[in-house]
DNA sequence: CCCTTTGGTCTGCTCAACGAACTATTCCTC
DNA sequence: GAGGAATAGTTCGTTGAGCAGACCAAAGGG
């Protein structure tokens, strides 16, 4: 970001935040990281994005704790690190602002408590329980927003069942 | 963020939110806005940016219906719509991840529910009342972490004080 | 009427992102 | 064990965005 390193004139930790996942494309891998994608050319595929980047974000990310790199025989599994988990809040709260910002009832993706199976709430909290179950406890399904699926890669076809979250592909 | 126009083809919102807050210093000149700022003058100052790319930002976040400006004589005021105030999870959660990243009791600044003067946790909520509190509800006071402050603009000043969110200057 | 403040625009430079081509390693198949 | 495909990148030339700093126009105060 360059926003400069000298973080201690920064009145917050916002921009310590953002110097790592505030980059372009960051939020974006990691929102792939949660549905389950770990691999270089997934990630490459379902987001159409340069390998060059992300070549670089995925080792900026692996810097900063938030992936870790777990060899699997020829190829690399990236997966989020408990530092990248503890990420959920503020991933959740950007899908349900931009989601809320077309129609409400026509949400892409909704999100529910596996526990108990009720909906979370845009607060990321389970109406039911009371908690707010974090990543692992979570499920995925398309929402009525999503319209009809173009994509055809088997993630994508994966994504159209309900899911839990972090389920490697 | 240039990630293409044709959101469609994108599984959920956040390429959406993305291409509005997601952009290099957007979430730092809204975190201002919360913290009561609300000139052009006085983000270009805390934030050292360039002015050009001030500019484009606020008209970014006016035209998406985030910021509004209010003629005030000479001046403009910069000022949080109702889809801005519903960032506040979002930015709050980042804020709280960047300052649980180094030593969780060193945090810069604390909210807390100005309804009963309980600290907010890391979700947002008020362990008192149960409820997420919204920004107008928000007491912001420096943490531990923030060490001696070094800036002397007035607005620096004034956060050395717990301050109610969204107070002008 | 001049000067300051505010909120910008303009210019030239640098650096990051882009698409496309190329590469090295491992695995699978024959 | 040879050939091909899959994986995970690197390299290259071009384009676009961010940067500092100079400049500018309108409003308000003395």
């Amino acid at each position: 970001m360059a926003l400069g390193t000298d973080y201690e004139t920064q009145d917050c930790s916002l921009a310590r935040a953002l110097e790592i996942v505030g980059e372009r494309w960051t939020m974006l891998i990691l929102r792939e990281t949660f549905f389950g994608v770990r691999r270089f050319t997934d990630f490459q595929q379902r987001l159409d994005i340069s390998k060059a980047v992300l070549t670089q974000r995925l080792s900026t990310l692996v810097d900063a704790g938030v992936l870790e790199r777990q060899p699997r025989g020829g190829r690399t599994d990236y997966v989020l690190t408990e530092a990248g988990l503890a990420l959920w809040p503020s991933l959740h709260a950007l899908i349900r602002w931009g989601d809320g910002r077309s129609d409400p009832v026509r949400r892409r993706r909704i999100f529910s408590h596996s526990g108990c199976g009720t909906d979370i709430d845009e607060f990321g909290r389970c109406p039911a329980c009371g908690s707010v179950p974090g990543p692992t406890d979570i499920l995925v399904r398309p929402g009525p927003g999503l319209g009809t699926p173009t994509r055809t890669d088997p993630i994508s076809l994966a994504l159209r069942d309900e899911r839990a979250l972090l389920t490697p592909f």
